[in-house]
DNA sequence: TAAAAATACTCCATAGGTATTTTAT
DNA sequence: ATAAAATACCTATGGAGTATTTTTA
C-alpha cells in the first residue's frame, strides 16, 4: 500500500528545493514557515528518507536530488491534465457538430456562430446544413451533436426544445392566379402546376396535401426560385425559407396560424454532450429567446412551450 | 489558479467509473457510500462539469468519459513515481559504488556482498579494489560512494569510521635470517634485499622506515609472493594482506602492537548518500562488529574507538 | 418495491496558524 | 548576532461517519 502522499506535498517540496529556503518557499506558497517545515517533515516520513540535510539548511540530500525531477514531472502532468480537463469542462476547447436547416442557416447561423465563437474561441464548430429528415438520421447516427431542425413527429430517441415557429405559405409570382384569390381555393389549386420541395412533407395531413403528389420536385432553392420566378408553378414554403429578397415572388399564408412549422433544438436522448455542446445549446436558446423580436413577424412566433 | 483537486478525488472517480456503482466503489475504497458521493460531487464542482449523469445512476457523461483516461494516466504516473521513490528510499533499488583494499576484499568482500545482496537484491553493487591512495582520490572525485580502506592521515574532506586494525609484519620465507632473530634488528635489516609494495607507506615514520627507500618495488601480490617464496627478499605486509595459504612464507610482527594499520569505512564528507549507500554502510559496520571474532587473531583487533 | 444515490447532521483528524525555542551562518 | 528552521500548542476546516430521505430501475 502506497503512503498517502498528496499533491500539496509535492508542490511544497518542489518549491522549497527550487528556492533553497523554507521561508521564501512559504511566502510563495502563501503558507507560514512552520507549515512548510511540517509538510516536508511529513513527506520525508512518508517516503522513509530525508529530502533535506538536517545539518545544512535547505540543502537537498542525494535522495532529495534524485526525487526532485520525478516530483517535478508528476506535478507537471498533474497541472497539464487538470488544465486540459478544465478547458474542456469550461467549453474552452473541444468540438461541436451542429446541424441546421438551410432556412435556419440563412437567418440565424451567422449570429449563432458569431456569438458562440466569441464566447468559446477555442472550440471547433462544425456546421452542416441539411433537410430535416437527414438531420434526424445524422443525430441518431451520432454524426452531429445537436440540430436546429423542424419537428414532424415525436421521436422517442430525440429530445427537442422548441425555439420558434413559422407559418407555411403558398409561394409563387405575385401575378399567379392562386395568389390573387381572397381565400385560397384548395379544390382548384390542384389545377395548377404544383412543385414539391424539401419542405413539402410539412403540409402532409393538411388541406394543402395535394402538393405531396405534385409531379415536379425541386429541392435546390436556387433552382426552385428560378422556376417560380418564371411563373412556371407554385409551391409551399415555410416563412423562413421564403426568399424575401426576390421581389417577383410572393408569400401567402395558407390559412392563418393553421399550418405552422415548429423549429426546435434537438439532440439524441442517449448521447451525453460535452460541455462545449451544452454551451452551444445555451447560445442558441438564448439567441432565439432574445433576438427573435428583431426578426419578429406575423409569420414567425416565439416558443409556445419550453420542454425541459 | 488551478482548483485544489486531490489524488483522492481521482482515485475515487476512477473507482466509481470502473465499477459503475457508488456503493461497490465505496467498499473497494474502504469508505462509506456518502463519502464517495460527496467526493464525486466536489470533484465535479471543482472541474465545473458533471462527470456522472444525475438521471441515470453512475453513468459517465461525455465529459466524464473524456476525463477518465486522463485521470487514469495521471494516477498511474502518481503510483509509478511514488513506487520508484519508495524503492530508492528503502534502498530496494539504486546503485552503490564501493571501493576496497585488496586485502580487505580477500577477507571480507564475499561476506559483505552476500549479506548486502541478500538484504537489497535490487540494488546494483559496483565494487572496485585499489590501494589506499587511489581509493582516497576516487572518493574525493566522487567516483565511489564509500570505501573500506586504511587511514594514514586525517583528511578534512573524508569522514571515517574505524572498523578494525591489523598489525604490520615482516614477511619472507621462514628460513630468512631476519625472521630467525629473536628480536628484529632494524639496524642490520637494511643489509638484506628489501622489497617495497603498495602497503609500504604504512610503515613510514616507524622503525621500519628503511623499506621506504628499498630499490625494488613490487605492487602485484602474486609477483610479490613468487619473489618472496624464492627467498629473494623480504617485505612488510599488514596481517590481512599476508598470504596465509602460502606455507613457505612467514609473518612476524615488527614490534607487537606498535605498527598497526587502521582500516576504516570512509566517505566524502560532502556527498550525501542515497539510502542504498547507507544500507551498505550499515551492513559493513555490523559485519565488522559481529564477524571479526570468527576471524579473530592476535594480529587483528576490533574497533578501538568509534567515530560518530 | 427494492436498491442505489443524495441529503442532513455530527464528529474528529489534521492542516494551518501564532508564539517560541533551537540551530546554523 | 542574526536569520532560519524546528518545536509546541491551539484553532478551524473539511473529510468521514451514521441516520434518513429521495430517486431510479
Amino acid at each position: 500500500m502506497l503512503p498517502d502522499i498528496k499533491i500539496a506535498h509535492l508542490r511544497t517540496f518542489i518549491t522549497v528545493a527550487e528556492y533553497g529556503n523554507f521561508r521564501r518557499a512559504a511566502n510563495i506558497l502563501c503558507r507560514s514557515q512552520p507549515a512548510v517545515s511540517l509538510a516536508i517533515k511529513q513527506l520525508e516520513q512518508l517516503l522513509g528518507a530525508d529530502l533535506f540535510d538536517k545539518q545544512k539548511q535547505a540543502q537537498l540530500t542525494a535522495f532529495g536530488n534524485s526525487f526532485l525531477p520525478q516530483a517535478k514531472n508528476l506535478y507537471q502532468q498533474y497541472q497539464d491534465t487538470l488544465t486540459s480537463a478544465l478547458q474542456i469542462a469550461q467549453a474552452k476547447t473541444g468540438t461541436v457538430r451542429l446541424g441546421v436547416l438551410p432556412s435556419v442557416a440563412k437567418h440565424f447561423l451567422s449570429d449563432i456562430m458569431r456569438r458562440f465563437m466569441h464566447l468559446h474561441p477555442q472550440v471547433e464548430l462544425q456546421v452542416q446544413d441539411d433537410n430535416g429528415d437527414n438531420l434526424r438520421n445524422k443525430l441518431l447516427g451520432g454524426h452531429i451533436d445537436i440540430a436546429v431542425s423542424s419537428i414532424w413527429q415525436h421521436e422517442p430517441d430525440i429530445e427537442h426544445r422548441h425555439l420558434c415557429s413559422d407559418s407555411v405559405g403558398l409561394v409563387g409570382i405575385a401575378e399567379h392566379p392562386c395568389l390573387q384569390e381572397h381565400k385560397i381555393d384548395w379544390y382548384h389549386i390542384s389545377q395548377h402546376r404544383l412543385i414539391r420541395n424539401g419542405t413539402t412533407p410539412l403540409i402532409n395531413n393538411t388541406l394543402a396535401h395535394a402538393f405531396m403528389q405534385a409531379p415536379t420536385q425541386i429541392t435546390n432553392m436556387a433552382s426552385l426560385e428560378a422556376v417560380l420566378s418564371a411563373g412556371a408553378g407554385i409551391t409551399t414554403l415555410p416563412w423562413l425559407a421564403f426568399p424575401k429578397d426576390n421581389s417577383t415572388l410572393q408569400f401567402r399564408v395558407l390559412e392563418e396560424g393553421s399550418i405552422q412549422r415548429r423549429i426546435a433544438l434537438m439532440k439524441a436522448r442517449e448521447a451525453h454532450q460535452l460541455p462545449a455542446t451544452h454551451a452551444l445549446e445555451a447560445v442558441i436558446t438564448s439567441l432565439f429567446s432574445n433576438a427573435i423580436e428583431s426578426l419578429g413577424h406575423a409569420y414567425l412566433s416565439l416558443p409556445i412551450a419550453t420542454k425541459k
